[in-house]
DNA sequence: CAAAATTATTAAAAATTTATTAAAAATTCA
DNA sequence: TGAATTTTTAATAAATTTTTAATAATTTTG
């Protein structure tokens, strides 16, 4: 699961901070907003982005309804809303609005955390990266690679000889550089083991490995021609 | 639907009976106690059928917070407390010990309503919810795995390594990895245990072993293929 | 252009990693 | 406790990867 976005919406900054600080922890990217306007803005500018919205129902200027009212209008993208208690009559009626849950103040940050993870789990489910390049797809979670579609087998040094290359795609990388970085830095070996991979993995590719540009007297380079 | 019990418990017949007539409505099973002891006892009877609890705090003999840690002595199960205005610094103690959501005194009947339909919605509605993995089907809650249609016997290890890899299903897990979320962070001992297990659930899975494939120099893989 | 330097290719040796098997150790359960 | 089961260890076999070495091809340089 790769970066995922939580937009928080609560005018007390104090509040904000704490929410953000464990989410955070846990490894979300947050952005913030202190009004319902300014959330709207955020939201709009940041839209594809952002997986989940905290929002807090109690704001000046414009209220968290208003504002779920608004987002709903482009986006399904999960909503909690943070209600004060005695905010309850409400809640049926945000349901229907498409809240996905509520969070009443004041609450613990267990709780908060564990009510994201849930929710994000059951939309996002994974979300991963893969990288095209020129038909060269890469999967680093699954560790695979595929030329055209095809999935193709790859050795643990094949495909981290790979990956360091397309990972510095346009960049001439010496042998010394891909030997620090691809095998151990006390390696002692023969730097021609280099070209016996690159042969390999090149090999591989087919046609797209002449994407692996030898670079004489320095190295190679990964480059989309 | 299946038949979803809940424990309404209050020591106030007139309250009980608002709450069971909505409910009750709704197409819920209810059950009642008069109060904490009471509440354990039909608790402790009608354990396996009771999918949640509605639990007054505030009660004679045995008070709900007393009920509560009792219950989660040995149980999960749903709890939504019901607490009169002005008890609400109890709260975030109460979430601590697994409180699920509060509702506070009075309450209109339909926010009742829909709490305890998103709560049940999340707890049963997802939780009983097996996982079809290519043909293995697996039930967290009764920690059972049938391939196609036949349950087959695993050890605890087993099971639970299996269950690491088809929770993390495409994504490429080291050994480490493994080892630090299906065993104890402070396992020691030879890595090679992970194999031993990984040959015997590929031998329990039959033709469909070939899914956990091996990712040399890595770790293994969760993969249908 | 020829020699030198560098990289590509090939095949085989060496090293590493995983699978398999069986037995020992630990744990669970009646 | 003792039997049964599970988990771990250890040893060996098998499979695969990585490295090496030797030769060919290509590029650079004097």
């Amino acid at each position: 699961m790769k970066d995922i976005t939580i937009l928080i919406v609560d005018d007390e900054s104090r509040m904000r901070k704490l929410i953000k600080d464990f989410l955070m922890q846990k490894g979300y990217s947050i952005l913030e907003a202190a009004n319902g306007e300014e959330a709207l803005k955020v939201f709009e500018e940041n839209q594809n982005k952002i997986n989940l919205i905290l929002l807090d129902v109690m704001m000046p200027k414009l209220d968290g309804w208003s504002v779920l009212r608004q987002i709903r209008q482009s986006s399904k993208v999960p909503i909690i809303m943070l209600t004060a208690r005695g905010e309850e009559q409400d809640e049926l009626f945000g349901f229907e609005l498409g809240v996905d849950e509520y969070i009443s103040k004041p609450f613990s940050p267990k709780i908060l955390v564990a009510r994201v993870d849930a929710i994000l789990k059951r939309t996002i489910g994974d979300k991963r990266e893969m990288k095209d390049y020129g038909g060269i797809v890469i999967d680093p979670e699954g560790r695979t690679v595929k030329v055209d579609g095809k999935q193709i087998e790859m050795s643990l040094r094949e495909y981290e000889l790979l990956k360091y290359l397309v990972d510095n795609e346009n960049i001439a990388l010496s042998r010394d550089k891909i030997l620090n970085n691809v095998w151990n830095y006390d390696y002692y070996g023969d730097s021609r083991t280099i070209d016996s991979h690159i042969k390999k993995i090149r090999h591989k590719l087919g046609k797209k490995g002449k994407y692996i540009e030898t670079m004489r007297g320095v190295g190679y380079k990964f480059e989309v021609k």
